[in-house]
RNA sequence: GGAAAGGUGGCAGAGUGGUUGAAUGCGGCGGUCUCGAAAACCGUUGUUUGCGCAAGCUUACCGGGGGUUCGAAUCCCCCCCUUUCCGCCA
């Protein structure tokens, strides 16, 4: 959510902010909204401050025997008035606030200008040794290479559950927690994070507080019963840890990462990428999230890029950098690096982590701060990363690993997890 | 699923419808004492709205939402949550 007192005071770079993030320009509405709204608490105060001081005095001219009755009839008044503006208010107020939530985050300046994907910015790739785009034999798929070692089966998960919902048997389930296992034990002992194993079911506030509600709403899974949401991302339940809390400066930054299923609906999206692994409902993911001062959040969002890099280049799987553009930004997002993996079988780059700095804006919906050593406070900057999504992993480390006779040999990280060097 | 109890400040825990943002204790912060620390003692200690350069003034907040009243933490209604016991269960 946007500040308003920024909107107010940078309503031109609000305005541009907005129109690059190919959003509408809601800055005259936002302000008119918010005059009509102080121009109600102006007046409103004031008949309060005047009842709690009437209100006051009363006891004592009881107790003086004074007549009551006038200043009864007088504050009843005040009274009805107060209830009239209060209801105003809270007009004016959920009106505010509706604009604001469907308010995108603005751009950091870092940020290239650009309406789509197609003006993304690649700001570096890292090719394993000996690679090439170029393989000498006919590269597997990797539905494929799933079917011909019977480690993936797409078919019996659409029976289980329905389509995009994988399952892995045998050495590809054990692979895949192997990859969680390793992904997970980086990132506590290498690069210094607290370990999180999140409720995977959240309720309405913390879907909020992350902005999944309300843009999103019809892309998540909803257990209505219960009123409770699978989560699409471990992003909500671990930022929403320090939802409404004021946080110790010296505790800052605080990094979790952790593991969960993710579940997303992909409403919409039908047909699209859809075969295989390249776009599901469930998939597993290792998330990042970090609450940090927001004078090292930059170097914060670099470094988590870093974090996930270190993962790939021990995989040895290729990949590239992209900075995406204001317009490919997500509705919270000031920055954001996707990771893409390289498919052989695709030919192409799949998007396998997307680190992002929300700067305060998940922060204020959330109502997250820190109490600054001169006691001032203010809200933390959020950010989060995958590090990374296994489904997009997996179809590359299948199909980049895969021997001529269509074998798939383990990555030698991941050997002493998965307790095999070799599939097939 | 059945039964009961309860939701108050960082925590624990008072609170007669009227100077109650709220006693008290613990914790935190500052100070006295000490070579230093502990103990003891003294002081201090929430968030929020609007106005203001600021000091400050002001509004709201005792799980959430309604209601009664001149006035609600306190009375009434609805909802939510937590704990305990029983049942079921990985």
């Amino acid at each position: 959510m946007l500040d308003v007192k920024f909107i107010r005071e940078n309503t031109e770079l609000v305005r541009q902010g907005l129109l690059n993030k190919n959003s509408k320009d809601a800055v005259d509405e936002i302000l008119a909204a918010d005059d009509e709204r102080k121009t109600i608490i102006l007046k409103n105060d004031e008949l309060k401050a005047k009842r709690n001081q009437v209100s006051s005095q009363i006891p004592q001219m009881k107790k003086a025997g004074q007549d009551t009755s006038v200043v009864f009839a007088e504050m009843k008044r005040v009274g009805d008035e107060i209830a009239m503006l209060d209801g105003q208010l809270r007009g004016v107020e959920e009106k505010l606030e509706n604009i604001l939530r469907y308010t995108p985050n603005l751009a950091h300046s870092s940020v290239p200008v650009g309406r789509s994907a197609e003006q993304n910015v690649e700001v570096r790739q890292w090719l394993p040794e000996g690679f090439s785009f170029k393989s000498d034999f006919k590269v597997l798929d990797h539905i494929e290479l799933g079917k011909k070692h019977s480690i993936l089966d797409f078919e019996r998960g659409t029976k289980i559950s329905g389509s995009g919902f994988p399952l892995y048997m045998g050495k590809g389930a054990t692979l895949e927690r192997a990859l969680i296992n390793y992904m997970l034990d980086i990132h506590l002992h290498e690069h210094n994070y607290l370990e999180i194993f999140p409720p995977i079911l959240v309720n309405r506030e913390s879907m909020k507080g992350t902005g999944q509600i309300p843009k999103m709403e019809d892309d998540m899974y909803f257990i209505e019963k219960d009123d409770l949401f699978p989560v699409p991302t471990a992003e909500v339940p671990i930022t929403n840890i320090h939802r409404d809390e004021i946080l110790a400066e010296k505790d800052l930054p605080i990094r979790y990462v952790g593991y969960s299923p993710c579940f997303r609906r992909e409403a919409g999206s039908y047909g699209k990428d859809s075969k295989g692994f390249l776009r599901v409902h469930q998939f597993n993911k290792v998330e990042m999230v970090k609450f940090v001062k927001p004078e090292g959040s930059y170097d914060e969002l670099e470094a988590m890029v870093k974090d996930a890099e270190d993962i790939l280049q021990a995989l040895k799987i290729p990949y590239r950098i992209l900075m995406l553009c204001t317009g490919d930004l997500s509705f919270s997002a000031a920055k954001c690096y996707d990771i893409e993996t390289w498919s052989p079988a695709e030919n192409k780059w799949l998007e396998a982590s997307s680190c992002s700095n929300f700067e305060n804006f998940q922060a204020r919906r959330a109502n997250i701060r820190f109490r600054k050593e001169d006691k001032k406070i203010e809200y933390v900057h959020t950010l989060n990363g995958s590090g990374l999504a296994t489904s997009r992993l997996m179809v590359s480390l299948l199909e980049n690993y895969q021997t001529p006779e269509g074998k798939i040999i383990v990555p030698k990280a991941l050997q002493k997890y998965t307790g095999f060097e070799l599939i097939g």
